[in-house]
DNA sequence: TGCCATAAGATGACATGTCATCTTATGGAG
DNA sequence: CTCCATAAGATGACATGTCATCTTATGGCA
């Protein structure tokens, strides 16, 4: 098998094996991984539209209307009109879905543990800056680096 | 972010972006590509039961029963019973499938250049290198230990 | 002021990953 | 030989990624 066809598969295989992992860590919660994403990114960046929401999930490409509408639902996420621009909805946890995002962390915190059984804090960096090379300039890539930045600058959209 | 936390949104940003790339070439061939990827396993590893297709494809977890359905739907597999066990069934590339088969050669070919305009033979020797520390021994890892060996010595099961 | 290109979302359609459940066939224990 | 645990698939249910299309709201331009 040719590296780059190895190096394909075994990029889907980790994505494969980490999000069955964490939907496993995630099940006592009753959510999925994609809703724990939605729940992290509103925790770190406050409320924010559907569009801003889309462009930090690693997910997108189309809005994720639906994974929302779920999680409205489920009372996780509430919905409400943004009067300045009245196409816009403003998203926001509600009590629960806060609650939930304490809870994440340490979901994240297991899966992190889980990675750094299997990789030396060297490794991690060495894989982080290859992989940052795959896909810089791509919709996710810039997706990750905003939300690196994110920390220090908030939510610029 | 932690370096763990950013390793596991790369991962997933790279298997989103390395796929929608994919299944961009693959539109003239109108199939997606997961479909790619059976007509692959097959190809290589001549025809099988679904059950043995499932432990190569790297997707798994369930049999790809519905995957494979559409596929036989749309006359690129043939499902064919097993005279000595009448509960598998035996699976095999259509004249049709061959003929793709060679185009999804093509098509590979062109997502390896991608990658390879982006990482240099050393740093995806690198990049397999710790992957596979990262999913040994899992239903993955597994799936490509098994692809990688099939040259030499055919299909198992 | 009125019209239109464009943006934000919602929604339907399709394929698939994942899990649970159901059917049928096998193969071994008794 | 009979019964049952188990294996292989099929199928229904649910969530989601992705695309196309539709609705509504904005904002700029004639």
């Amino acid at each position: 098998m040719k590296p780059e066809e190895e190096l394909r598969f075994l990029i889907l295989g980790a994505q494969r094996e980490g999000n069955r992992l964490l939907t496993d860590l995630l099940i006592p919660l009753g959510i999925t991984s994609s809703q724990a994403e939605v729940i992290s990114c509103l925790k770190a960046g406050g409320p924010m539209s559907l569009n801003a929401l889309g462009k930090l999930l690693v997910c997108e490409t189309g809005s994720p209307s639906r994974l929302v509408g779920t999680m409205v639902e489920r009372g996780l996420v509430a919905r409400r009109e943004n009067a300045d621009d009245r196409r816009q909805v403003e998203l926001e946890l509600t009590k629960e879905g806060l609650r939930l995002a304490v809870e994440i962390r340490q979901v994240e915190a297991r899966l992190y543990g889980w990675l750094g059984q299997r990789l030396t804090p060297q490794e991690i960096t060495t894989a982080v800056c290859l992989l940052r090379a795959l896909i810089v300039g791509t919709a996710a890539g810039k997706a990750i680096a905003q939300r690196n930045g994110q920390l220090s600058h908030l939510p610029k959209e």
